[in-house]
DNA sequence: TAAATATATGTTTATTTAAACATTTTTTTA
DNA sequence: TAAAAAAATGTTTAAATAAACATATATTTA
C-alpha cells in the first residue's frame, strides 16, 4: 500500500537526510513516478521538503494550517473546538497549545478567561476580543504554522499555572501515546503538560492511529479526549479503561 | 540587475497570484534559465513559493496578519522601512519595536539576521523568511495593533543583547523627545532602549512636531532618524547639531 | 584609468518532472 | 461471491529543470 510505503520513506528519510527519486524507486522495487507521488504527497502534508531529483529531511515545517482550508476536516475540527470550549469556566486559565484544532477552540471560545498561547494564529483570533486576555509566550518564530518554539518558549511557560490545557497532536495511539514530528514542539509541550491542572486532548479522529517521530505524552497524563465521530469503537473503550473520559463532537 | 527584477517578480505575482517561468521570461526579456535563478533565490527566502515550470504567491499565512496594513502614508513608510533596512548587515541581532513603520522595515529586509520583536505582524511578515530567525517576545496582546506589552514582555527583553534597535514613536518632537500615549508601550520602548548598542529611530515626517503623554527616550539615546523629505531643513539641523544622523528616504 | 575580480546572464545537454492514458490491484457494493 | 467502483501503479511523452560551461556586464582594486 502506498501510505505504508510513504511513512517508510519517512523513516528511511530521517536516517539518511536525503535520498534521490532513483534510490527510492529502487528499494521499493516499483516505478519513479510512484515514488514521484509518493513524495508530493508527503510534501504536501509539509512532513519533507522536495527538491529536483531528492527528497530532504527535515520538512520546513507540519502544514496543518493548510488542513484548515481544506474543508472537509475543518467542519470536524471546528464541532471539537465548540464541544471542548464547552469545558471552559469563566475565569479559568486556560493554555492553547499550537494547531489547527486547538485554534478551532480558539474561535469556538466566548468564556470570558484567561488564555496563555504559544500560537501566532490563535493570539490572532482572540487578540481583540476584550473579554479575553491573551498571553503570548515568546520564542523562536517557526515558519508556516507560526508557532513559537524553543527555550525561552519552555522557560517562559515554567513561571505559569494552567487550570487547562487543550492540547494537539500529529499523532495519537493507544500503545505509542501522543507524537509529533518535530522535537522543538514535543519539548514545549511537555513543558505544557507540567504546568497545566487539567489535560484535554483534541484531535481529528483522522490522527489516531498514527505515530510520528517523537512521543511526548502517554496517556497516564491524559484527563480528556475531544475528537468526532469517526473514532473506532474499540479504541473507545480501551481509552476508557485507561481512565480517559471521550467526549464525540 | 537582477534584485530589482526579483523585486518587480514579487510586485506582478502579489498581483496575479501565478506566473509561468515562460510568462516572466517573455515580460524581462531574459531567458527562462535567469528567471529561475530569480526564482529559486526568491523561493529560498521564503518570499514565493515554487511549482513546476510556475511560482505562487503568497506563501501561506494567517489571514489576520495579512491584514494588518500599514494604513495612512503608506507609501512613505514603505520607502523608510526600505532605507532604514540597508543599515542591518549580516549577522546582526536586530530589535523591531512594534508599528507601522517598523513593520516597513520588516517588509524591507533581505538581510541574514536575528530580528527579534513584540509585534505579531512583524513576526506574521517574517515569519517564514528561513534566512531570518525571528524570536517574540512573550507578553499580552494588546488589542488594537497586536503589540505585546506588559511585565512578561519587559523581563524576556532583559535577556536579550541587540546591535541594532529600529524604534518607532507616536510623537517626535525636538525639545520633549520620543513619546506615546500609551504607559505599557513605553515601558517596552526603553527596556528595548536598554539592551540596544545602536538605536535607530523610523519615524514619518508627519510625528515630528507632535507630543504625547509619556515621553520614553530623549535624544542622546537615539543615532540615527530615517524618515521622508518632509523633515523641515530647520529640523533637521537642529538635530543633526545634536548628534543625531538623519537619513531622508 | 586599466586590470582583476566578481556577478549576472545565456546556451547546451542530460536528467527530472508531470500530464495523459493504460493496466493492475484493492475495496466496495449488489 | 461476482460485478462495479476506486485506488494505486506503470508507461510514454512533451515540458521543465539544473548542471556545466561560455559570455557579457558590473564592481573592485591597483
Amino acid at each position: 500500500m502506498s501510505s505504508e510505503r510513504q511513512d517508510e520513506i519517512q523513516w528511511l528519510l530521517q536516517e539518511h537526510g536525503n535520498l534521490t527519486v532513483t534510490e527510492l524507486a529502487k528499494r521499493f522495487n516499483v516505478s519513479e513516478m510512484t515514488i514521484r507521488r509518493d513524495l508530493k504527497n508527503l510534501a504536501a502534508l509539509g512532513l519533507i521538503q522536495r527538491e529536483h531529483g531528492r527528497a530532504i529531511y527535515p520538512p520546513v515545517l507540519p502544514t496543518e494550517i493548510l488542513m484548515m482550508s481544506m474543508g472537509e476536516a475543518e467542519r470536524e475540527k471546528s464541532r471539537i473546538g465548540h464541544l471542548a470550549a464547552t469545558l471552559i469556566t469563566e475565569g479559568d486559565s486556560v493554555i492553547l497549545d499550537a494547531g489547527t484544532t486547538t485554534l478551532g477552540v480558539a474561535q469556538a471560545l466566548t468564556t470570558k478567561c484567561t488564555v496563555i498561547t504559544n500560537s501566532i494564529p490563535i493570539a490572532g483570533v482572540l487578540g481583540n476580543r476584550n473579554e479575553i486576555t491573551v498571553l503570548l509566550t515568546g520564542g523562536e518564530v517557526q515558519g508556516k504554522n507560526f508557532a513559537l518554539v524553543g527555550p525561552l518558549t519552555r522557560s517562559v511557560l515554567k513561571g505559569f499555572n494552567a487550570d487547562k490545557l487543550f492540547l494537539g497532536a500529529t499523532g495519537v495511539a493507544i500503545e505509542r501515546g501522543l507524537s509529533t514530528a518535530n522535537m522543538l514542539e514535543s519539548e514545549v509541550k511537555q513543558e505544557m503538560l507540567k504546568v497545566a491542572k487539567e489535560v484535554i486532548l483534541v484531535a481529528h479522529s483522522a490522527k489516531i492511529g498514527q505515530i510520528y517521530f517523537h512521543t511526548f505524552a502517554r496517556w497516564d497524563s491524559i484527563q480528556t479526549l475531544v475528537t468526532d465521530s469517526g473514532l473506532e469503537e474499540e479504541i473507545r473503550d480501551k481509552l476508557n479503561s485507561m481512565g480517559v473520559k471521550v467526549l464525540l463532537a
